[in-house]
DNA sequence: TTGTAGTTTTGACTTAAGTCAAAGGGATGC
DNA sequence: GCATCCCTTTGACTTAAGTCAAAACTACAA
C-alpha cells in the first residue's frame, strides 16, 4: 500500500497515520523500464522523489558526451529534493529545472513524485519532518564530501578497491558482493570508462587480491585490499 | 558585537534580539593567524564554525600528502555543520571526529565556535532555523554537484577557465578578478597541482583570452571563454 | 641592503588513464 | 536456431597531466 511505502521513507517515518493518509493523496506513483528517463536536467522542476523497488541512476552528461554518475538511489531513499529550497519563490514558476538526470537502472523500477508545493507547507508546519530533512541532506553531503576525496586524492586502482570493500561492508555477510550495476554504470560512478576498469579489475586479480566472475566479485587478500586503499 | 556579527549569519537571521543576546552567550570566539589550524580531521567534534573575518579552507590530505580544498569559506558563512546531524546520541560522546581539516589562509581571521549540544537544542525548538538549515545545506549541496561535475567531466583547462568566470560573476563590476588565495591553494581547489595552474594560466593567456599579472586576472575574450568552458 | 623562506614558473621527463578499433560474450527476440 | 544488440574485454596508441629538479620572483625580517 501507498502509505506503507512512505512510512518506510526515513523523513517520513515520524509522520502518524492520518497525515500519512493526507500525504499519500498528494503524491503520484510511477513505473518505469531498465533505461526510462525519469527526468532530464532539462525539464522543469515538478517535485523530488523516492525510489520504491529497483535502482536509479543520478547523472550528469558533458557537452562531449561523458557521462558521470553523482548518486545511486535504492528503495526508499529520495532524490532530487535540493531544488526544493532553491529560493522560497521561485521553485512555483517555470524556470526551475532538475540538477541532474534521472535514469531506471532495472525493469519495474516504481517511483513516487511528491509535488515541490504541497511538500514545502507540510515542512513548514512540521518540525520533525524539517530535523529529519537536515539529517538527510547531512548524509548526503557526507556522501559527496568522501566522493570528492575519492576522486581527486585516489587513482582509479585505489577506487575500485575502494568501492568493492564498501559494497562488502554494507553486505557484510561474506566476504564476496554482487555488482547491482553495469560495469559501464560502475565505471561513470568511479569517474573512469569501462576499458580502464576492466584492466583495473584484471590487475587487482592478477595480484591475488580478487576474483572476478561475472557480476561476482571475490575478496581473497582482504588484508592486502584494506591497507593497498588508504 | 558579537550579536551584530551573528545576525549576519544566514541562518540565524529569522531569530528576533532576545533569542540572539542567548546564543551570544553560548558561543566562544577566536582568532586565527595565517596558516593556523582551526581543527584537524582528528579532533572530537565540538561543534561548527561561523568565519566572521578573513578566510577559511576546509581540506583533505591523502596518504602521500596531496591535498584536495572542498570549501572555501569567506565571512558570515558557516563550515562543519555536517557532524552535527550525525546521529542524535552519538554526537555528544568523544568519538566523533571533524570531517576533514580547517586552515586559516589570511593573518586575523575570526570565527566564531557554535557549540553541538546547545545549537541542536535550539534547532528542535524553532522551525525557522531548521528551514534555513535545510536550504544551507541544499546550497552546499549543490555547490558539491557542481564541483564533482566540474572535477569529472571537464580537463583542467575548463576548470580553470570556469573558475575565472565565476569570479569574475560574483565581483560583476568590471572584467578582471583579483585572487584572494596563493596559486597552490587554487591549484589544490581545482583538483591539480601548482606547475599545471601555472602552465594553464599561460595558455590561457597565449590563446588571448586572458591576461595575468600577479593575482591580478583580466578576461580580455569574454565570449571565447565562455563558450570555451561549457 | 642582504638573507631567507615561500611562492610561482620553467624545463625535461614519466606515467596513468583515455581514445580508437576490433573482437568476444551473453542475453533476448524472432 | 540464428540474428541482433549491448556489454565487456583486449590490444595498440595517444595524451593530459603529474613528477622531479632547478631557477626566478616576492616579500618580509634582520
Amino acid at each position: 500500500m501507498l502509505s506503507d511505502n512512505l512510512k518506510k521513507v526515513y523523513i517520513f517515518s515520524g509522520l502518524d497515520e492520518t497525515e500519512l493518509e493526507t500525504l499519500s493523496k498528494i503524491v503520484k506513483q510511477k513505473t518505469f523500464n531498465k533505461g526510462d528517463i525519469i527526468f532530464f536536467d532539462t525539464e522543469p522542476y515538478l517535485g523530488f522523489y523516492i525510489t520504491v523497488t529497483g535502482l536509479v541512476k543520478i547523472y550528469k552528461i558533458s557537452k562531449d558526451a561523458k557521462e558521470h554518475i553523482l548518486h545511486l538511489i535504492s528503495p526508499y531513499n529520495t532524490f532530487a529534493e535540493v531544488p526544493l529550497f532553491e529560493n522560497f519563490n521561485e521553485i512555483f514558476d517555470d524556470s526551475f529545472r532538475y540538477p541532474a538526470n534521472a535514469m531506471a537502472l532495472e525493469d519495474d523500477t516504481r517511483v513516487i513524485l511528491i509535488p515541490a508545493r504541497q511538500f514545502r507547507e507540510l515542512l513548514e508546519s512540521n518540525t520533525k519532518i524539517c530535523i529529519k530533512m537536515v539529517s538527510g541532506f547531512a548524509k548526503r553531503l557526507r556522501h559527496l564530501n568522501h566522493h570528492i576525496e575519492e576522486l581527486t586524492l585516489k587513482d582509479v586502482t585505489k577506487r575500485v578497491a575502494g568501492y568493492i570493500l564498501t559494497e562488502q561492508n554494507k553486505a557484510k555477510d561474506n566476504d564476496s558482493i554482487s555488482l547491482n550495476i553495469s560495469k559501464n554504470d560502475l565505471a561513470a560512478y568511479l569517474g573512469t570508462i569501462p576499458e580502464t576498469l576492466s584492466r583495473t579489475l584484471k590487475k587487482l586479480q592478477d595480484e591475488d587480491m580478487i576474483t572476478v566472475d561475472g557480476k561476482v566479485i571475490k575478496i581473497c587478500d582482504m588484508d592486502r585490499l584494506k591497507d593497498f586503499v588508504v
